[in-house]
DNA sequence: GCTGGACCCTCCCACGGTGGGAGAGTCCAG
DNA sequence: CTGGACTCTCCCACCGTGGGAGGGTCCAGC
C-alpha cells in the first residue's frame, strides 16, 4: 500500500486514463471525480493512482454514452445497487435502439424513393361498427390494438361481419392526450352484439393506401396531411385505418392499409 | 389554385404542422422555412397553406433526427438528388445503431454483474512469432485482423505452429494513431517461414482472461488498466491477445481470450 | 540564480435544437 | 375601447466537449 508512487499532475493522469484535461477539470467541477489534492496556493490539481479506477470507469461509461449525472450516481452507489442503475440505463438504450430502427426503416423508404402515396378525395358511406376500446400511451398503440382486436374477434366469432378490421384513433395524436391515447378496434357489422357500437355517418374523406410495415405509416400520413393542408382543408377526427391486409395475413412488408381522414373546408 | 384560403398566423400554422411556435421561428431564422410574408411594421409572420408540405416534411425528418442543416439541404435539393442525401443519413443512422448495439452488450454485461475479471501478474516466457501486419482505422480492426489471420494460416499450412493464434496491437489505441492502427496477427512457431517474424522477450506481464464476445473486451481492459494504475505500474506495449477459443471455434458468447500487458514499475 | 518551454490555472464562447420566461407590442371579438 | 389571446425580440438553460485568451507555475539545463 505504501509503495504506490505519489500523486501526479492532471496532464499525466489524463494521458493515463485516456481522458482530456478539459474533461478531468469538468468532472472535478461536477463533483464526479475530485482530485486527491488541490494546491490551495496555485490551484493545481493532483491525482492519486488509486483514482485511476474511477477515472477509467468514467471513461468506459461515457463511451456507452451514459449522462454524467448517471455516472455520478453509479460511482456513488454501493456495489449491489449499481446493477439496478445500470439496468435502467440499459432499458433506456434498448428503447433508443428500437426507435432508431423505426427511423431507419422510414429513412430507407424515403431514400429509396418508394414513398409515393396516391391521395384521393371521395365520399365514404355511412358504416356501423362493433368496437372495443382501450387507452394506451403512444408507442404502445400496436400492443393495445392487438388486445382490442383479439377481444373483438373472439366476441364476433360466429357473428357475421365484413372484413377487414378497422382502427379508429383520435386526430390529435401526440398533443393533448399526454397520459393515454384512445385506441379503438372496429369491425363493420349489422349484427347485434354485446359490444359497443359506433355509427360513422357518410363523410367527405381524403384517403390513401399504404403498403408496407406500420412503422412507415407516418410517411403516408405525411403525404395525406400535406395534401389536405395545401388545399386549405381542415381534417376532422377520428383517423380511420382499414387493415386491408393485416398482420397475420402477410409479412410486414406486404401489409396493406387504407387511411381515411374526414375533411371540411 | 385561387381558392386556397389566406395566410395564417404562426400559432395556427404551428398547430397545423405539429411544430412549436419556437421551432417555426427558429426555422425562419435558420433559413429553413421562411414565412410567406412578414409584416414589416409589426414583424408578425404569416404562413401560406402551401408551406404546410415543407413544414410537415421538416417535422418528419426531425423525428428521424436529421440535423437541420441536412434538412435544409434536402428541401433545397431537386427531387432526384434527395435520395442520395437521405441515403448518406441512412448510413449514418445505421452506424449509430451498430455502435449502440455494442454499447448495449457492454451495458448488459455490466448490469448483470458478470463483469469480474481476475487479474494476475506473472512472467511471460520469450516467444517467437510468425506475423502478418495490416493497418486499419479503429472500428475495422476485426476485419483487418481476419484478413491477416487468413493469410497467416494459409502460409503456415503444413508448417508446425502452436495454437492459439495471437494478436498484437499498439498500446496507445485511439491516440496518436489517427489515420491507421497497426494490426498484427501472430502464430507462435519455431519453423522457418517466408513470413516476417517477431521475437517477444520474456516479460513481466499482467494478464486476465475474458470470456464472451469481442465487443465486451473493453470491460476486461478496463479491469486490467485499473489494476495496473492502482498499483502505480506503467504498461508498455504492445497489447497481446491470445485467442484461446476464437471465432469459428465457438459461438461469440463462448469465446475465450487472454489479454496480456507488459508492465514496468 | 535565471531562463525557456512545457505545463497549469480560470474564464468565456461555440456547437445543436429546444424550451422557458421577461417585457413589450398587436390583433380582434365583445 | 377594453381585455385576453396572441405575437414580437432577447436572453438564458440544457448537455458534454473543445478552442482559445491571458496569465501563473514548475523544473531541467545553463
Amino acid at each position: 500500500m505504501g509503495t504506490v508512487p505519489d500523486e501526479m499532475t492532471i496532464g499525466r493522469f489524463a494521458r493515463l486514463c485516456r481522458l482530456s484535461v478539459k474533461q478531468l477539470r469538468h468532472y472535478d467541477e461536477a463533483g464526479l471525480l475530485r482530485p486527491a489534492r488541490v494546491d490551495p496556493a496555485t490551484g493545481y490539481r493532483y491525482y492519486a493512482p488509486a483514482q485511476a479506477r474511477d477515472a477509467l470507469t468514467i471513461a468506459l461509461l461515457r463511451e456507452i454514452d451514459l449522462p454524467l449525472a448517471v455516472i455520478t450516481a453509479v460511482l456513488a452507489a454501493p456495489e449491489p445497487d449499481r446493477g439496478r442503475l445500470l439496468s435502467a440505463e440499459r432499458d433506456r438504450l434498448a428503447d433508443r435502439i428500437d426507435r432508431d430502427r423505426a427511423r431507419l426503416a422510414l429513412l430507407d423508404r424515403l431514400a429509396s424513393g418508394h414513398a409515393d402515396h396516391e391521395v384521393i378525395r371521395t365520399t365514404e358511406p355511412a358504416r356501423r361498427f362493433a368496437v372495443v376500446r382501450a387507452t394506451a400511451d403512444p408507442g404502445r398503440i400496436g400492443l393495445a390494438y392487438g388486445e382490442c382486436a383479439a377481444q373483438l374477434l373472439a366476441t364476433l366469432a360466429g357473428q357475421s361481419w365484413k372484413p377487414p378490421l378497422w382502427g379508429l384513433y383520435p386526430l390529435d395524436l401526440p398533443d393533448d392526450v399526454a397520459d393515454g391515447l384512445l385506441v379503438t378496434a372496429a369491425a363493420e357489422t349489422d349484427a347485434i352484439t354485446t359490444l359497443e357500437t359506433v355509427e360513422l355517418p357518410a363523410a367527405d374523406v381524403v384517403t390513401t393506401v399504404h403498403d408496407g410495415p406500420y412503422a412507415e405509416l407516418r410517411l403516408a400520413y405525411h403525404t395525406l396531411f400535406a395534401w389536405i393542408h395545401e388545399r386549405g382543408l381542415t381534417p376532422v377526427g377520428p383517423v380511420r385505418e382499414a387493415y386491408l391486409i393485416g398482420p397475420g395475413e402477410a409479412e410486414p412488408t406486404d401489409l396493406l392499409t387504407r387511411l381515411m381522414l374526414e375533411v371540411r373546408a
